[in-house]
DNA sequence: GGTTTATTGTTTCGATCTGAAACAATAGTA
DNA sequence: TACTATTGTTTCAGATCGAAACAATAAACC
């Protein structure tokens, strides 16, 4: 997002985005920081005023993960009085030398709050031109972030959890095979807690989602474990 | 809400409402008519740059019913280009004899979507300086709505629908005192299917939710219900 | 007052689902 | 060939769920 052509977007709103990536073991999302001031906060934009909602946190994202066709989900908006802090954006803009009394970043925003699901690997964040670094941490070691980011984050993990059985979302998080070990350590990072292995194969099975492919040698010294895709829709 | 003090809006933001009543039998939402236009619309409003949105919904909620501290429940904001038709705000102004060519109204809007549960016994329903009338409509019987507020309905009704559980949301949509079958027929109402009835009663009542009162006698040859109400949060 | 009827409250019973553990299979190692 | 670690599958008891039967009872009817 360029601030010279502010005049492009709509006022007052804004968009959060929670990114989550699964590194193997444990979920992680995305977050910016912001040079100097030691801010971090989750990826945001704003809505182009002839773009549709879902269309600009597409953008957006894309211009951060290079992704495409990213699965986006919008969880909730996020309007109280408490999230209007001009201070802390003029503090950011400060940082980069932008010392006006007056900009639009300084109003309030209403801030709608999208998550993403998205596979770690394929993924080379790029900083946009506000902060300087952008990069994947581990949900349960998140650094303090601005404004109400960390309720946002928490709000989206909650939806995420309990929308985890109707919506195969872990398809977007790992890649085109993946071990039933894989699958059940990412509703383990998902959910919070540990499964019971044989139970979770059978109700997996059961869901009859899976293509079950060529076993996957690593070379251990004990049974090897089949490879599974999700099937395509038909 | 008065179209002179415009100015004290956030523009470009709007919310559309959801009101749910039972009438004892049916699922019922409220619509307001737009005189001589023919527009049927939920009831909406904007938000105060200096008022939280969910104050703003609370507030326009209570102008138009009479009800304070109603349930309400965020659920969607719609942002798709579709949404914006200026022309249909302009035939509702000009009917009401605004002959404006500008207007912040024709402005394109993002809406967040919430819902309420009320008692449909309590309220009084009052129109705006814009609609004339206000009223009751039966759920499976809508007439057309503007813009993608059908749209907004059916999405409503889904996300009630997949909360009823979690939430006691009938809470809000009976009195007091209630039997058990009213409070089945609210259940069937939301979920539009019927529930067999012994295994609905031993499942609410496993909840342990409900305290049991005295029988209701209305005069029927037969075994009179118990009353119940919910129990209050201790 | 006894009998009938309609509706509500409760129990039963089998089918299905769940949680925990045991059993079976097997790829590599010793 | 035995051993070990991990995966795939089965077993079994307990919980849950759906459908039906059974029990209770308030008013009406004779």
């Amino acid at each position: 997002m360029s601030i010279s052509q502010d005049f492009v977007f709509l006022p007052h709103i804004a968009y959060d985005s929670v990114v989550f990536g699964f590194s193997g073991e444990k979920l992680k999302i995305l977050l910016m920081e912001y040079s100097q001031t030691g801010f971090f906060a989750l990826p945001g934009g704003f809505v182009k005023k002839d773009e549709s909602l879902d269309s600009a946190v597409q953008r957006g994202l894309k211009e951060r993960t290079g992704l495409d066709q990213i699965y986006l989900e919008q969880f909730y908006t996020f309007g109280s009085m408490e999230r209007f802090q001009p201070e802390i954006m003029r503090s950011i803009m400060r940082a980069h030398g932008f010392e006006q009394a007056d900009h639009w970043l300084f109003e309030r925003f209403i801030s709608i709050g999208y998550y993403a699901l998205i596979n770690y690997e394929e993924v080379n964040p790029q900083p946009d031109n506000l902060s300087d670094s952008i990069g994947w941490y581990e949900l349960d070691q998140l650094p303090d972030l601005i404004l109400d980011h960390g309720f946002i984050v928490q709000k989206a993990l909650t939806h995420l959890r309990t929308h985890l059985d109707q919506k195969l979302l872990s398809i977007n998080l790992l890649p085109e095979l993946f071990t039933m070990k894989d699958l059940q350590l990412v509703y383990e990072a998902i959910l919070g807690e540990e499964l019971n292995r044989a139970n979770f194969q059978r109700k997996i099975l059961s869901l009859d989602i899976l293509d079950r492919h060529e076993k996957l040698f690593l070379g251990g010294s004990h049974k090897a474990p089949y490879l599974y895709s999700f099937k395509k829709k038909s």
